[in-house]
DNA sequence: TTGTAAGCGTTATCAG
DNA sequence: CTGATAACGCTTACAA
């Protein structure tokens, strides 16, 4: 894989021309710095000489890559098949397009992140769903690059966006509520590294809270019993919901904490013989696309993921965050319920057995 | 967005360790060529400095980026959010770590695909779903780096990777007709660019090959009518569907191209007090990992799109295409049936109307 | 085993 | 308005 020919250089039309390399970068970058006939000749030239300004070194000479780096403690293969990812990760593309800029898929390479941070040439990161216990986030911050983080309050000195994770938690367990439940199964996103996985992420501790914070004036405790986890697709949430039946849990409603384990569970509890919502209500948390079109409809939690996206690019070109500087901006995002078919009055038991408000 | 401080050159570490600039860059690449403790000195020297190697410069020197494009004709924004993609990226992405390389999108900018491919700094590229008509095509051929493309047969003499779509495709109307279905609705992608819709995509007419060539034996024709086309979404499937039923259309089958507009026919049959598959049966096309959760699970052609990717970065890496150089190696990647529980055998119209097999 | 110096292809600086 | 000339940070012959 070895470049067959040796391409134009500026050098090549600079000689072409009768002119200076200055001369050609600015028919190009500045023209009005330029006799309208030189630039024209220039261009003519160059076009005919198949020139094309070699981007490696613009971004050398520059000292600017014109690229954001996404950073995430998945690697690629779980990012690109993630539909949360995928929404997330095209709204920072619409806003970087939008700014010129590219952008760079910074994931653990061969199971390092802090070497996959060394390789990439970026100008700005974006950091999604890292804890403080990653020592990636020092390592950039020492390097001086600006970067802002996402899903991330942990980070509480950088600038970053998220969403009130409690609050629409809290909305749907009491939603739940509302419609009589009292049994409840919490399907939690179990962190991706085995680093993370001793403390809990961010966004699972958040979550978590704000069920415990809605169920607490009902009188409703979540014990260890209460609460399964599992990776935060599709398989984790059958996996979960199996594994918690198996085990003994009668819920009649289940709180998971995101649509890709929701729309799981949904498909586990056909397994089980269990009617969604007639036997057990679910509701997700994320609001994908895919949501309004399960079978029932899902009813979840919604988060503007693309504006998510779009915020943290702005933030990003808007200074992020430097070296030794103050911290700077943070976005809390909203999220609303969204009530759709997988919910419903908590009725008898999937095994006949009433229900009575215990 | 700039940088802070000035980082650690390699000037600075072969100063502070009394050597020179090539003693530091072999401390680093090629150990084997110094003393052990001279490179231990300048290692630990390096690491009190924090030095780490611009990649950008060592892109530069080297003549090298370490870094495959993709290309698409789609947006970024629908690459992200398309499931198709994500497996299929998420496929070239673990080939593409192995071998050390990363991975960057070339889609259009600002509209065109041309600027995009010149901004690029990659050293190979594989095109997805280009057509011939594609003048980037030849962008690319011209500049000398390697490529090869997928989904692509009209460019026969590039390298490339390309599953049996007309096979598979047959295989699924043989399904049907098998089940005694005689009246068909074809849902057809749709290209993206307006450019491409003139002549129709490669996939779509090579699958609606097959799909004719099984029909025809049974005295089947598709006409026209018999033919709705959209994005190759959820909503494009769904929208496909209700359009065809709007203009009357009464299928007992469906052929999707996709498991995406599948799906949405599915939730369009829904609405339309539909029952899949007693009322309609529909096969879909791609297998999808969504394909075995969908409510019934889908009947779908399989093609093995991650593997497709793992094979394009084989290829490419291989040799890929050089200017001047013969055509090289395709790959022809097989597809079949998998039958889940959305086809079933025909039975009375939608409407009552019984079938009397004309 | 280590150093020297010539690139790599731009952009930026500063005279003319 | 134009053009030398010097960065930019690294790799890699080639010399020592």
């Amino acid at each position: 894989m070895e470049q067959a020919t040796r391409r134009t250089t500026i050098a090549d039309v600079a000689k072409a021309a009768g002119v200076s390399k200055a001369a050609v970068s600015f028919a190009f970058n500045t023209p009005e710095r330029l006799s309208a006939d030189t630039v024209s000749r220039i261009r003519d030239i160059a076009t005919t000489l198949d020139y094309r300004p070699d981007p490696v070194a613009r971004m050398l000479a520059q000292r600017r890559t014109w690229t954001i780096g996404l950073l995430t403690p998945q690697g690629l293969d779980v990012i690109f098949t993630n539909p949360y990812f995928g929404e997330f990760s095209a709204g920072v593309a619409t806003a970087a397009e939008a700014a010129g800029m590219a952008i760079q898929f910074i994931s653990p390479l061969h199971g390092s992140l802090t070497r996959a941070v060394d390789r990439a040439s970026v100008d700005g990161v974006i950091a999604v769903g890292l804890g403080a216990e990653h020592p990636e986030v020092g390592q950039i911050r020492r390097s001086g690059i600006p970067f802002v983080v996402v899903d991330s309050t942990a980070l509480r000195d950088e600038p970053g966006v998220t969403v009130d994770d409690e609050g629409g938690a809290a909305l749907a367990a009491r939603h739940l509520l509302e419609l009589g439940h009292r049994r409840f199964l919490v399907i939690g996103i179990e962190p991706p590294s085995a680093s993370d996985r001793a403390e809990p992420t961010g966004v699972t501790a958040r979550r978590l809270g704000g069920y415990r914070a809605a169920l607490a004036p009902a009188g409703i405790e979540l014990d260890d019993e209460a609460i399964v986890v599992g990776p935060a697709s599709l398989e984790g949430g059958i996996e979960a919901l199996r594994r918690a039946w198996a085990r003994g849990s009668r819920p009649t409603a289940v709180l998971a904490m995101s649509d890709a384990m929701a729309i799981g569970a949904m498909r586990a509890a056909r397994e089980l013989g269990l009617r969604v919502p007639r036997d057990l209500s679910i509701v997700g948390f994320d609001d994908l696309d895919l949501a309004q079109y399960t079978d029932p409809p899902l009813t979840t939690v919604h988060q503007p993921i693309r504006r998510k996206g779009q915020e943290a690019v702005r933030l990003l070109l808007a200074g992020g965050r430097h070296r030794d500087e103050e911290p700077s901006e943070q976005q809390l995002l909203a999220t609303r319920l969204v009530v759709r078919g997988s919910t419903a009055r908590a009725s008898s038991g999937p095994e006949g057995v009433v229900d009575d408000g215990r």
